[in-house]
DNA sequence: TGTACATCAGTGAACGCGCGTTCACTGATGTAC
DNA sequence: TGTACATCAGTGAACGCGCGTTCACTGATGTAC
């Protein structure tokens, strides 16, 4: 109750940060972002801009945080929703895609990270890339899938399922918002992609060297 | 004879174009490339940029054809070069991760490109990686690897094992250039991506649907 | 509950600077006859 | 072979503009007593 009657606080910072996202999903590059230009789209003076960030790569710092909720907040309903075994590569790609759309300035953030300037930003997502990939690791242990890989292997595998996905997820957002066929088929081929990365993984020898 | 006379042309140009892999390879974005900046790096006076582009994508439409010529270079060394089939992964990623530390700029610029600003370079860097995985496809029907597989399917596995191999440059281009240990082990697990991938294709059943 | 002060987010004017782009000019090279 | 002209790459001065950043100011909110 107490601090919800301010007037809320950060607005303008929220604002800032929606606006940089903007920007990049109209098909900007981060890295050639400018504060006049953020501030303009954010409909906000530019010395506004000093009050919450130092500077344009600080805002991406903190975009990056909040990249880090989105992805966690799929990987939550990504657990919720996927029951049945036999589908769980086909509904987890379909949550990815599903994610990517509905988030796609994100998504494009991170992709762009990826390779970008900011050091802090790429180690930030790759972190990210990380943390996901052992999360996955631990679901297939707990699903009793793969028992037969070492920890080591297992790691190998949910790496190489991430990387892949997030590959798949430049395909997605250099065709258009809309074309759900071109979708389809990204779906598609990202399933087939796991699903021969999974045939390796069960067919791997954890025992030899 | 008759044209090695002349003061060369495309000096200038080529200085440019230089220039501008040099900024990259600095680690600056090429999004955030100016005219002014590259001519500056090249020495040459801002007007000279117009005489050769008309804009900086313009350039960097141009680089990507010269990196088409680095591509295709290194799988030249690659065919050449990995004689025994048990070995084929192993050297050919030996010699992709010499050929990404050789031409770092070069390939960080490919890597910046997949996610850019420019449709027109993200088109040309994807269609190159289509050649890639289609040569790779060639080469294996050639060496009678992976018969059991459909066309379809062994464009699936080339198309993964390009994209794993193209993952792997962002690992390389985030660790220092001569790191030696680090870089070791880039190669050392995406080798064993792809022994993953082979591993997979190689128990794949082309016949169900 | 009321008063005095501190903190903070947002404003608008102003700065100096580097940017992209234009222009007219120069001198070297290529082409026609 | 020589001459006249066209083409082309590179130059330096100049332009107007938008940029990042600073400053002093305002008014709202939080804190102390």
């Amino acid at each position: 109750m107490t601090d919800k009657q301010r007037r809320k606080p950060g607005e303008t910072r929220d604002k800032l940060m929606a606006a940089a996202l903007a920007l990049v999903g109209k098909g900007r590059h981060f890295a050639s972002l400018g504060i006049r230009e953020v501030t303009r789209q954010a409909g906000v003076v530019p010395t506004s801009f000093y009050r919450h960030f130092r500077s344009v790569d600080d805002l991406g710092l903190q975009l990056v945080d909040e990249l880090g909720l989105v992805l966690r907040r799929m990987m939550r309903e990504a657990r919720a929703n996927v029951l049945q075994a036999d589908k769980l590569i086909e509904e987890s790609v379909g949550i990815f895609v599903a994610h990517a759309q509905a988030n796609r300035s994100f998504f494009r953030f991170m992709a762009q990270g990826l390779a970008g300037e900011s050091r802090a930003v790429q180690e930030e997502i790759r972190s990210e890339m990380r943390f996901f990939a052992s999360e996955l690791a631990n679901d297939l242990r707990r699903l009793r899938l793969m028992e037969h890989l070492s920890d080591a292997d297992l790691d190998l595998t949910c790496d190489l399922v991430v990387r892949t996905v997030a590959f798949s997820l430049t395909d997605l957002l250099s065709i258009s918002e809309d074309d759900d066929y071109q979708i389809a088929q990204v779906r598609k081929r990202t399933t087939r992609f796991l699903q021969l990365v999974f045939v390796g993984a069960a067919n791997w020898n954890s025992g030899s060297a």
